[in-house]
DNA sequence: AACCGGGTCCCCCGCGCGGGGGACTCCCGA
DNA sequence: TCGGGAGTCCCCCGCGCGGGGGACCCGGTT
């Protein structure tokens, strides 16, 4: 079973150069050598090679709107791997959204780029080390678990309660017929809220409850 | 300049295995073999290596447990990669929130395990590509929430300004103070965003933004 | 020329909110 | 037995806020 793989970059010198290498394998072959961004995504279209390997800059559409529209069709089968002179950081969450199986750099040595076509064909993914690092930092404070404040610890059950309603923006009103009680109640937690926190008025507790993942953030993404 | 390396795990077989491949390598140096957690943690703290090789399932402590111990210290040097036979996502998240540099499936060809060690030592970061393929899925998702919703194209850049500062929760006066402007100007663009993103009140205004990601979540965390 | 949108400033009015009190039930622990 | 915290409900008062108007200046389009 050999891999087809399409080549888009808009330097010929590169391009003929990776093809160089491809060539080195009995079980590669490249069917298709593009310049620009819109002439991978139709090719792609056309030829549904196993694996697309796109430059970021390319003329016309670069790599990561080439990659977005190859993979928001889905009928396509083709993974994905981008290479890049310079490692933005951009550049990678775009193309991590875009569903990119690789994100590389064009330091890569010649025979890494052969097995990342392997990894990428295989549906496995690939990103370059040097923007891993990176990519880990955000990743673990994006994951890092709500480091729950300590003053929360002196609310009661209720007051948090009330403290969520708040956050989801509603009025006093609105959570005294949530929590079937009146209105004066509310005001009373809410007091008691605002003045164990330090928070000058409901808004300030908005702010705090958000910022504190006390409400769940972007459940709609 | 040789790399020196630590190798920990309980089975003794794969360390020899481990031990023979880095000896092709003339510039690689077992410093010391350790069969467990608790072990790898006071070796790496005296020997201070390069890098440190540890298996996730340990006796007495884990991979998991080590490296978090291990990078918990400031005045540690050392990169941790940590290897594993079953890729668990939840391995992968501790580890990653622990700090490592790398984690790798054993199936991982030795000539791979040679250049991630050299990876690891020049400071990157590696993630063996199966895993890499899922991180991404997940990653993706939790930084996609910048899809910057259509109604925000209705303000004005003014009004996105003061909006921001309502949803950093402050009042009218202190936004017209920070802006430069009177008090009478900011309920004017408060008025006119809450109509345009139909919003009933600021309350209302400061939880569209944290939730649409207008504000920088958590920038303590 | 007239027009319009963005930014600025001003008026009045009503209401929700937050702070200051107080008071009454529970129930749990000293 | 007597606190005392938690939860509930009530009063009054002041103020920030938001909606309703209107007004002015400026830069661009028509």
């Amino acid at each position: 079973m050999t891999l087809t793989v399409l080549l888009a970059d808009d330097h010929a010198m590169l391009r003929s150069g990776m093809r160089a290498i491809f060539d080195t394998q009995p079980d590669l072959e490249c069917v298709a050598e593009v310049a620009d961004g819109r002439a991978a995504v139709t090719e792609v279209a056309r030829l549904r090679p196993d694996v697309a390997v796109l430059d970021i800059r390319m003329p016309k559409l670069d790599g990561l709107g080439a990659t977005e529209q190859i993979l928001s069709d889905p009928a396509n089968r083709t993974k994905v791997l981008l290479l890049t002179t310079y490692d933005s950081d951009e550049y990678v969450y775009r193309a991590l959204k875009a569903g990119a199986s690789g994100f590389l750099l064009k330091s890569l040595p010649p025979e890494e780029l052969i097995s990342a076509l392997r990894v990428a064909a295989r549906g496995d993914a690939l990103i370059d080390p040097s923007v891993t690092q990176r990519l880990i930092a955000r990743f673990a404070v994006s994951l890092a678990p709500p480091p729950t404040p300590p003053q929360l610890a002196l609310l009661t059950a209720r007051e948090r309660e009330v403290l969520q309603l708040v956050a989801a923006a509603y009025s006093n009103a609105e959570i005294a017929a949530l929590l079937h009680v009146g209105d004066e109640t509310v005001k009373t937690h809410v007091s008691r809220v605002l003045a164990k926190l330090g928070l000058r008025d409901r808004v300030h507790a908005v702010a705090f409850a958000h910022m504190n993942g006390l409400v769940q953030a972007r459940p709609t993404s």
